[in-house]
DNA sequence: GGTTGAATTGAACGGTCGTTCAGTGACAAT
DNA sequence: ATTGTCACTGAACGACCGTTCAATTCAACC
């Protein structure tokens, strides 16, 4: 259900998208959906918490480098664009239909999204202290990167132009550079 | 009735948002908007037509600085962040709704972001040309900047920390850096 | 074979939706 | 005073909405 859910809710909408037609993708009627959520609002948290709780989970469990902030940087913007790639769905809903999430819920993913900001954050703090980078604002910055380093997204298509992991050299270049890192340089091939 | 549907759509989404209700907000029945539109899907696409041609015509209404490409690029990051600050809700719905626009709808207003991204193409190929600028790919940084430049809309509220000029100069320092510009400095301040 | 229990159906509930249109009423021109 | 024009109302249309629930199905157990 959860996976027909975030296929629909990503093409069409929360909104547009009847608890009818996510019950006909899974080839059943609707009233057996309420078998398994609540109501279509839970649905859509349920959607939305489960890529909030993975991505921080996901980002807790990769191994921080060795080295300086410029390293960490490097590090956090491979691991953004790669969890964020292979999910297009659930960032795309998880942008978009805020908006549809009840107060307290809204509250809640938007707890887990300023947490997973404050990781970034706190790399650009260290590289400031540490001198290897340098930002006019840590919470500007923040939010510049990632609005970058996201709409990666919007975009890109397997088998385009560009391989992933040259998509994926290419924004880490733009990420350390507007970040002002000491030894950026733009990548060759 | 579009400031009433513009606000509207931007608060609650084009699919979540009634006739009726749009009719209630400029006090007048439902029926009556008929006589200014012909469906609600045209509606929404006047709105979304109107902002990119507007946009469109308001860059080609500025005058080109005198200089070499980092001066035009400084310019065309000021006058998007200014343009899109003073148009928070069309902004928002000329991202947001792209889906519920019909397949024709949709392609004309495909076309007319493309043509506005490939302003800022050409101002990056041509700093590329004069060695001002070092992009690793074109496309590409056209994407990231206007997607780092954009995502302003999405934090920015009059009143915050920092003043509209000053988050103006930050994000400016940031788009030129990443472009690797040659004269890049943090801004004091 | 009979009984239980969970999974699912299918119809129904009260609403809201976008859209249409005959009718109303105000105002300008004759 | 009559006519014509035009904006607008208010009711109606058929369709679809989220959600509920008695009835049914069906496999597993005794």
């Amino acid at each position: 259900m959860r996976d027909a859910a975030l296929k629909l809710f990503a093409r069409d909408g929360y909104a547009a998208v009847s608890m009818r037609q996510i019950a006909s993708e899974i080839g059943v009627q609707a009233g057996a959906l309420y078998l398994y959520t609540a109501d279509k609002q839970s649905l859509l948290f349920d959607l939305m918490n489960g890529h909030m709780e993975a991505l921080l989970a996901a980002w807790a469990d990769t191994v921080p480098p060795q080295g300086d902030a410029i390293t960490r940087l490097e590090h956090f913007a491979r691991f953004h664009i790669r969890f964020h790639a292979a999910r297009a769905d659930a960032v795309f809903i998880a942008y978009m239909e805020l908006r549809n999430l009840s107060d307290e819920n809204f509250a809640v993913i938007e707890d887990l999204r300023r947490r997973y900001e404050a990781e970034l954050a706190r790399i650009l703090e260290q590289g400031q202290a540490e001198g290897c980078l340098t930002v006019p604002d840590i919470k500007l910055a923040t939010m510049a990167l990632i609005a970058m380093l996201t709409g990666v997204n919007t975009w890109f298509r397997e088998g385009g132009r560009l391989s992933r992991d040259r998509v994926e050299d290419i924004y880490v270049d733009m990420v350390l550079k507007a970040a002002g890192a000491a030894r950026a340089g733009t990548p060759t091939g």
